[in-house]
DNA sequence: ACCAGGTTGTGATCCGTATCACGCAGCTAG
DNA sequence: CTAGCTGCGTGATACGGATCACAACCTGGT
């Protein structure tokens, strides 16, 4: 197969080493035999949009590789990044179900292989395999749970210094970092989009980080961050 | 059957006027007829907690009658609430799913009744039967989509002002008033449950409501309010 | 009728952070 | 090499709304 924009392509969900340990991919053998002759396995470059907020269901997008920018977007151009999806992840998937409009955009953050499922087909496949549907709804109590997680944050945890704290806190507990006493982080978003994941203004962004390393906290190297004192981010993360 | 609370008991989903137009609850003979078989009908009080936030989850409340407020709250008491949920829909359900902790707080605000079913029943139930469990997807996306709402609502819309007319407008449009050029529509919430509805301050709420009188936006007459002018209203809620 | 507890109206003050307005560094392309 | 673009660092200012502190209400209960 041809590897577009430098992906290696996966070429089926029965030999992809992700499907174990993802929500949705692992089916069994006869839904996933149904599935792989359903979906369409497409490649994405670094930065195209696979569907953009308002747009009816096309169908859903299961990310294979790459990250995907997950953001909703307010009339006068402000926009809020809810999540950085990772592989294994179903995109569109509510729209999809409910048949209203997507609700989010998403982004192509780098060079993605996706496979694309259209909504016909994918009710279908829903209807003739209800393991399938059980997956289906585990994935979406995922995505409402996240959400929740969303709404938390932007409406209780006010100041904006706590909120970084707990998205940095967040990253490392998801790079496996986390057991560490002096985590490391790779931080492959600009201020201006970390800005737009905590609902504050870049300039506002830049500040906290100045203050985080004036007091030690955290440490820059690069482009990677060293997290100096997992304990005083914590204690900013919970203020009240 | 016993009225407790001034309840009039719905006896059984196959005679419940409701069931047409509800997503959930509109099920197959036979699926119905195992979903009876599982079910608890059960009244509660007003102000009647069902389930808190972080609690494992028990399983599901098909909400039959009355108001339940869903909330979320901080560790410093703050309190946010979503939604104020209305009969034929299903709570906690993203958590009995995921296995995951409630989300959510839910608290009756009149007498309620209410359609308990057990997590281990429940999964049972959905996987013998394929039709009902996408039934559960359609009602879990409805919820996704009303959380992004939230979200887009919290993250984005800055002003308090904007946030309030938005509340304003959705609710005449769920009371069926939305057509009228001056819709009326009763406040059931006090000025302190609006202000966590948005996201503010109860004085902000009440000085908010003075400046819309002021500007014969809206009127009061006793607890209903009536919109006069419905397109400033959009104005406001718009205004970026 | 009266008092208590919950709800609403309003002023004064203060703090966080948005916003504007720069200068500076690094990278790419002509 | 220089022009131009994008991302970062930092000051000055302004404003929305949180918070505190009371006063005026309106309930229902004894």
């Amino acid at each position: 197969m041809l590897s577009p924009y430098g992906l290696d392509i996966i070429e089926s969900c029965f030999t992809c080493k992700l499907r174990a340990d993802r929500l949705f991919c692992d089916l069994p053998a006869g839904a996933l035999q149904s599935f792989e002759s359903i979906k369409y396995a497409t490649a994405y470059p670094k930065g195209a949009v696979l569907f953009v907020e308002g747009q009816a269901p096309r169908g859903i997008y299961v990310l294979c590789k790459g990250r995907v920018k997950l953001s909703i977007c307010s009339t006068d151009g402000k926009t809020l990044i809810l999540k950085v999806a990772e592989p294994g992840e179903v995109l569109g998937l509510s729209a999809s179900v409910s048949g209203k409009a997507y609700e989010l955009t998403a982004e192509t953050l780098d060079p993605c292989q996706v496979n694309f499922v259209k909504r016909e087909d994918f009710l279908r496949f829903l209807k003739e395999h209800g393991e399938a549907c059980l997956r289906v709804a585990e994935q979406l109590s995922e995505k409402y749970n996240s959400a929740c997680h969303e709404i938390r944050s932007l409406g209780l945890s006010h100041s904006a210094a706590e909120k970084l704290a707990k998205l940095l806190l967040d990253w490392t507990a998801k790079n496996g970092e986390a057991a560490k006493v002096e985590p490391r982080l790779k931080l492959a978003l600009t201020h201006e989009e970390i800005a737009q994941m905590i609902g504050t203004s870049r300039e506002t962004v830049t500040r906290l980080f100045a203050d985080l390393k004036k007091r030690q906290i955290v440490q820059a190297k690069g482009s990677t961050l060293l997290i100096r004192n997992k304990a005083a981010l914590k204690q900013i993360a919970s203020a009240s």
